[in-house]
DNA sequence: CACCTTATGTACGCCAACGAACATACCCAT
DNA sequence: ATGGGTATGTTCGTTGGCGTACATAAGGTG
């Protein structure tokens, strides 16, 4: 029988023609990403591009003072190390594993030269590159412009997008560092979200239970991200 | 005598190659940019991409209920419609001149065929779009975290860096738009700058009288924009 | 089982920014 | 020069989120 593991289960190399395909799966690294793990660190040089299957990783900032906000978010949907092929090499953010999981990495020389081809991987890769764009300018508008409340349900939707069930594993504490908020404001806001019995919290379980009402309570940001990414990588 | 206005006043068409330039040439055609002049518009497709010379384009995001917020800002760096070489032919934002100037602005069709070359041109619209995704990174971590002084500083420094002189033409009215808060606000921090000697103010005409003093106000944000951009387009 | 760590819940005063209302002051055109 | 529009300045009560401190509770481990 074969692996229940696939290159394929990551929306962007199954998108690939079979030629394509074909020529990168031998260089294809099924790579196990554990909660925490720091993908790439800011500043640092990446050996690698991640394609993401089952886990999710958060791009974010860490500031001097310690203080951090997610940026965007990448899961099956994407891939992890765009400045490798746009040029930069690095970038000043940092991502980490967000949700265990596995994905498939690549090593950078091999993704080069396939994108200096012009082809379906390039093509491919700058569109993700453009929704991940959208992600983080509506992240910055949020930011600005929304409640705590509705940034969770921003987050939560964004992240049970990228994953199999209705369950996010997370602590109220690590949401917070995400959204660059306390951790009491967390507890606040998912605490009303419990009480109308949209979510069910319990120690670093989420289990959403009414994901119509957690839509009704979301801001706008959500469904503008969502939008743009169906429609740039419908396929 | 020649004319005044030439591409190169632009940063990325002046470091492409004598021969990449010159097959170009005939297809840039010099643009007046006025100040309000919405150079595209949510979800709307695109024409042309634009190299702003002497002025200078706001990306911003225009939420339902009209509130706004500024996503980043382009100007001889850089170019406005990355869009077009990304593959989405279009964003959820707006662009709009700033501050009135000129550009040169290419037909669609014939940016598309340059990029897909693979050469200099795509090498240096991908690294500008990495620049252009680091200032929209650090403008979401700015707006999570840091203060209307603070974020008024880094705005005054991103225009000044893309302007001849030490002046910005620019309401508080409009600096508030692009920031997505109150006008009062805005009039608050720039009182404080005014108190201390940093800037004069006078009915839409900021002079920057000590942009030492303003650099120690600015959160660190800015420089680590600053030095994103140095980094990747140093040419 | 008892303990200890970790996760979640609650309360307090504080402050930046908000919305609204209004006061000045500048510039331009008649 | 005078009036009207526009830009800037000021105030007041409200609120969302912050920092701090502490209380409860749920698992894991001895």
């Amino acid at each position: 029988m074969s692996s229940p593991h696939s290159p394929k289960q990551n929306h962007l190399l199954a998108a690939l023609p079979l030629r394509d395909y074909d020529r990168l799966l031998p260089d294809l690294e099924l790579t196990p990403m554990p909660l925490g793990w720091a993908v790439y660190e800011s500043g640092g040089s990446l050996g690698y591009v991640y394609f993401p299957t089952t886990s999710i990783v958060s791009l974010l900032y860490v500031m001097k003072n310690g203080a951090s906000a997610e940026i965007a978010v990448t899961g099956n949907e994407g891939l992890v190390g765009i400045s490798l092929f746009m040029g930069g090499e690095s970038t000043p953010s940092r991502a980490v594993v967000q949700s265990q999981g596995n994905g498939y990495r690549l090593k950078a020389r091999i993704l080069k030269d396939e994108f200096a081809l012009g082809g379906h991987l390039q093509h491919l890769a700058l569109r993700y590159t453009q929704a991940l764009i959208t992600q983080m300018a509506q992240t910055a508008v949020c930011n600005r412009h929304h409640t705590l409340d509705q940034q969770l349900c921003r987050w939560l939707l964004l992240s049970l997008d990228r994953l199999p069930g209705n369950e996010v594993l997370m602590t109220q504490e690590l949401i917070a560092n995400m959204l660059g908020v306390r951790r009491e404001g967390v507890t606040e806001a998912a605490g009303k979200l419990q009480a109308a019995g949209v979510i069910k919290y319990s120690r670093g379980t989420i289990k959403v239970l009414d994901r119509p009402k957690l839509e009704e309570r979301v801001c706008e940001c959500y469904q503008v991200v969502k939008q743009e990414f169906d429609r740039l990588l419908a396929f």
